[in-house]
Order: structure tokens, then sequence, then C-alpha cells
DNA sequence: AGTAGCATTAACAAGCATGTCAGTAGGAGG
DNA sequence: CCTCCTACTGACATGCTTGTTAATGCTACT
């Protein structure tokens, strides 16, 4: 057998949580399992144990890693729109993509799979977080985001993690095309934006 | 040992998906096992087995019983809003209270926990179906619903899925209050509706 | 009452996920 | 080169879930 290379904590931490993600975007939460994760990354389930302390260590970090990684992708797509370099609809877009690609919607289901919805409130904290360092890099201001914001911002999630996890047989069985909850809440977002310009005006 | 009642498959079955639904809510997909479920109802595992023919015949009998559970409660409404029972906001209500509390919200991430994506789609058309229908009989038109009938269902539907799912510690984090979801898909329902009118005037 | 059918169960078995522990070995620092 | 730290592993243990089977005993029907 070739000689094992040691790893970090960092990197072996690192690679377990991607391998994790994987894994639980593939073929769903039941399939995130020590030995299951061990296997993808080449080391034993013991191993895991003893980076994570124990399996519900992984599962935290995961959820850890799951929600900054969604909330970055969105937010890096917020900030490109203040140069100019993305519109309203693309930041619509990144979202579900984020929910559907990135795990956003896996989180979820695995968060809630596992029964530790409590785990569901940092979640929850970051993209308040997100949205309101985004709105204050935005505007310059000190003010927190004004209620329209918050909405678009409840009603955008809430419309793409509900079609990252059932969007696809729902739009199909309605004979509507596959971005058509995009399309609404797009038009949510212009609707919103118009509102506040008319306000501001 | 008091004697055991003898009941008939069908009492046993319908008990059976009647405790398997309230653990789901109550406990998350990880709790319907067997034996949880045979607790409840006072019955060994061995008896569901007998029942239902294996675990996977339980699961997809929860999932066909949930779904027609969800979908029989909107539409009672919907019809009970032909007669001037019940106003849009009753139906949406109802729609969010029926993924809430009557376990729509359970259904879709149990669907998802247990890798059977694809009992997603039996529900997608029975919501379809339910539309149709109500549709149908309260236009006693023969046409289908139309697009906009159909987008105003895949919101509601999406943002209640939403809802139940993490609206609670979504709308607290971005001090929201909860009912902001509902409110929403209510205010999108009455345009919609608006709109109809005004096409059809 | 007697009997046949079937709901029900206990006992058993196999598989898997989590967790423990003692020991091995890689790699950095002296 | 030697030593210490610790990443890493294999073996073992436990408990849970699903599944099989043979036996038991209600209950409906004759």
């Amino acid at each position: 057998m070739a000689t094992r290379r040691r790893l970090s904590p960092e990197e072996s931490r690192a690679g377990a949580l991607e391998a994790a993600r994987n894994l639980l975007i593939e073929a769903g939460p039941q399939a995130v399992t020590l030995k299951a994760v061990g296997a993808r990354v080449g080391r034993t389930h013991a191993n895991l144990l003893h980076h994570f302390g124990s399996a519900a260590g992984l599962q935290h970090a995961l959820g850890v890693y799951l929600a900054e990684s969604v909330c970055d992708r969105i937010a890096a797509t917020i900030r490109a729109s203040r140069s100019g370099g993305a519109s309203p609809r693309m930041i619509v877009d990144q979202a579900f993509d984020a929910f559907d690609g990135e795990g956003g919607g896996a989180l979820v289901s695995w968060l809630l799979a596992t029964g530790q919805e409590d785990a569901l409130e940092p979640f929850a904290k970051a993209i308040h977080q997100m949205i309101e360092t985004v709105h204050k890099e935005e505007l310059g201001a000190d003010q927190p985001a004004d209620r329209d914001a918050l909405e678009s911002t409840l009603t955008v999630v809430l419309l793409a993690l509900g079609q990252s996890l059932i969007g696809g047989p729902l739009s199909s069985a309605l004979k509507l095309p596959s971005h058509t909850a995009r399309d609404i809440a797009e038009r949510f977002v212009d609707d919103s934006l118009e509102k506040v310009e008319q306000r501001g005006a």
C-alpha cells in the first residue's frame, strides 16, 4: 500500500466538508454518513470522528459550511451589481442558482431531516446579515434595510427554496415553463425597486 | 395482559398512517421507523410489515396519504368560497395552514430525505388536478385554468412550502412579523384576480 | 360449536451507523 | 538522527432498523 499522506486538520476538515456537500446534493441526506464521507476522501470513518468529534459535529460543521457558501455566492453577485456588472435580475438568478445547485435546498432538507431545526436560525441570520451589509455598502447609508428590501428578500428566498425542492415537478405538472418561479421573483423585485424609486423621487 | 383487539386491515392501515403523520410532523423524517410507528398504535413492527409489505411500502402509502390530505383541505376551502363562504385570502390562509400544520412541508422534506423525489410528481399532479377541478366548478367553463391562475397557484404553493420549512427562523431573523409571507401571497393573489377582472371587463 | 382465515406476535438474523480504544506511523523540531 | 506529537487506522462493541418465519389466537362464517 502506498504511504498515506498526513493532512493538516484544516485540510482534512475542508476536504471532508466538500465531499459531504457533494454527497448531500447527489444522494440526499440519508447518504451523508461517516463511512460514505470517509470513503470519498480516502479515509476511514474513525478519522472523521477524530476531526469532528461526533457525527453531530460533522452535521453541524456541514450546516455552517453550506450556509456560508450559499450566502457568499449571493453576496458576491450583489456586490458586483454595485459596479454596474449585475442587474437585479441577475441577483435573483444567483439566489435561485445558489439554492438549486450550491446546496441551499439540500441544506434545508438536511437540517430538517436530521431534526436540527434550531440550526436554521444561524442560516437565517446569515441571510439577514448579508442583506444588511450589502444594503449599507450599496447606499453608503447607516440606516438598516427598509421593510421593502426585507420583504423582497423573504420572498426571493422562499421562492428559491421552494423552487429548488419541488419546483421541477410542480411547474411541470402545472404545465408552466420551469423558469416561471424565477420570472415571478424577478417581477416582484422589479416592482419593489420601482416603488422605492417613486418614493425616493 | 389485556386481550388485544383484532383490527381490520383498513383500520390498521389508517391508524398507522395517522400515527406516522403525527410522528413525522413532531419529530421529523428520521423518527418515522417501523418500530416507532408500531409503538404509537400499540402494535409491533412486524405487524406494520404485514400490512404494508415493507418499510418502503409504508413510506409510499404515507406520501399518498399526506398528499391527499393536504389537497383535500385546500380544495374544501376553495369550494366553500364558491358559495361566498370563503374569500381568496382565506384560501391562501388554508394553503399555508395545510403546509404548516397538516404535514405538507413535512411531506416534502420526508420525500426528499428518503430519496424518493419521483414521489413528488404525483403530489404536484394532485395540486394541478385540484386547481383544474375547482377552476371548472367555479367558472362553469370547460376551458382549462388560465396562465395567471396557474402562476398564482405556483407562487402560493412555493411560498407556503418555504414558509413551513424556514419561515419561522427566517422572518424572525429579518425582523419581519411571522405572517409576512402570508400577506405577500395574499397580495399576489389579489393583484392577480384584479388583473383578471380588468381583462374580463 | 367448530373451523378456516388471517391479524398478530416473539424470536431470530443480517446489515449498518456511531462510537471507543489501543496501537501505528508520518513529519516537524531538537 | 532521535523524539515527540498527533493524524490515522483496524478491531471491536453497541444499538437500531429492516426483514423472515413459525406459531398463536381472535373472529367471522357455517
